[in-house]
DNA sequence: AAGCGTTGCAACCGCGTGCAG
DNA sequence: CCTGCACGCGGTTGCAACGCT
């Protein structure tokens, strides 16, 4: 592994954040804004390269941050959007106010795929694990996810929006101490998803080259979505997904026997 | 108490994309 | 059109904390 191409030619900081250098990095964007990211890092005194100091503000020092132990909804929501997107993780963190990209992934890949499989449920395509052994899917251009778009429903984000008013930015440094392991307790969570019986069954919404997914893909991509990381402005709702917008896929196959369902029912 | 395996988070890496020159 | 730069994204790794024996 080497630096950067960008750190080729100085020797520059790697690893952990100081809160020295985090303190440097918060007041120098407090105060100027980003602007050029390369530049960053020496505006502000620090000896790190622009990648990282936009990394360490987008995860971790953007003051609209929510940190702390994901939500029953929020999780859910994820698994929903994962089952829609894929691995977008940018785009399914549009969709969760004060959540970062990073952070999501982190979550999926340490907690919500565990999940998912212990329900019997594969977390690629969303499908009963059974199924996907059986049939090792025989159907990898199904369009069955075609309407997943539906699936997850406005009054979830709404929820979600209510959520994003809990103080945001606590102090970043008791992190560690406090609160977002997830090895806490889960259990304790809220459990007042809006989970719907619907979304169909699973589908392997990953591969199908043309359908309606991606029909409903660039729709929603094409939605200037301000929640991205990209932005170190505070995030509004604004921009986030008007899912109401794509009903237009949703038809008879609100099957109950979906993933989600299974998935909600075993997590009530 | 110590050792060791596991877990989860933070950060890094490399690639793709967009854009200005 | 080509090139170089900056940014954004997803995959992967490193490491500290935790849990078990």
């Amino acid at each position: 592994m080497g630096r950067h191409s960008c750190c080729y030619k100085q020797k520059l900081r790697k690893g952990l954040w100081s809160p020295e250098e985090d303190e440097k990095l918060l007041g120098h964007i407090t105060r100027y804004g980003h602007g050029c990211w390369s530049s960053v890092p020496k505006q502000a005194g620090l000896q790190r390269c622009g990648k990282s100091c936009r990394l360490r503000w987008i995860n971790y020092l953007r003051p609209d941050l929510k940190r702390g132990t994901f939500s029953q909804l929020e999780e859910n929501l994820i698994i929903e959007l994962h089952e829609v997107l894929g691995n977008r993780w940018s785009q399914i963190a549009a969709q969760l106010p004060g959540r970062t990209d990073n952070e999501i992934k982190n979550l999926w890949n340490s907690c919500l795929k565990k999940k998912l499989r212990q329900r019997g449920i594969d977390p690629v395509t969303h499908k009963p694990l059974s199924e996907v052994e059986d049939g090792e899917d025989k159907n990898p251009a199904a369009s069955r996810n075609q309407d997943k778009a539906s699936a997850v429903s406005n009054s979830e984000l709404n929820l979600l929006k209510a959520d994003h008013s809990e103080p945001l930015g606590a102090n970043l440094r008791e992190k560690k101490s406090s609160s977002i392991s997830p090895r806490g307790n889960q259990l304790e969570r809220e459990s007042t998803s809006s989970f719907h019986a619907m979304n169909g069954n699973g589908g392997n919404n990953l591969m199908a080259p043309t359908s309606n997914r991606d029909l409903f893909l660039d729709r929603f991509t094409a939605f200037p979505h301000e929640g991205s990381t990209s932005s170190c402005q505070p995030s509004g709702f604004g921009g986030h997904f008007p899912l109401q917008q794509l009903n237009y896929a949703s038809n008879a196959r609100l099957a109950t026997n979906s993933a989600p369902s299974i998935w909600l029912s075993q997590n009530q």
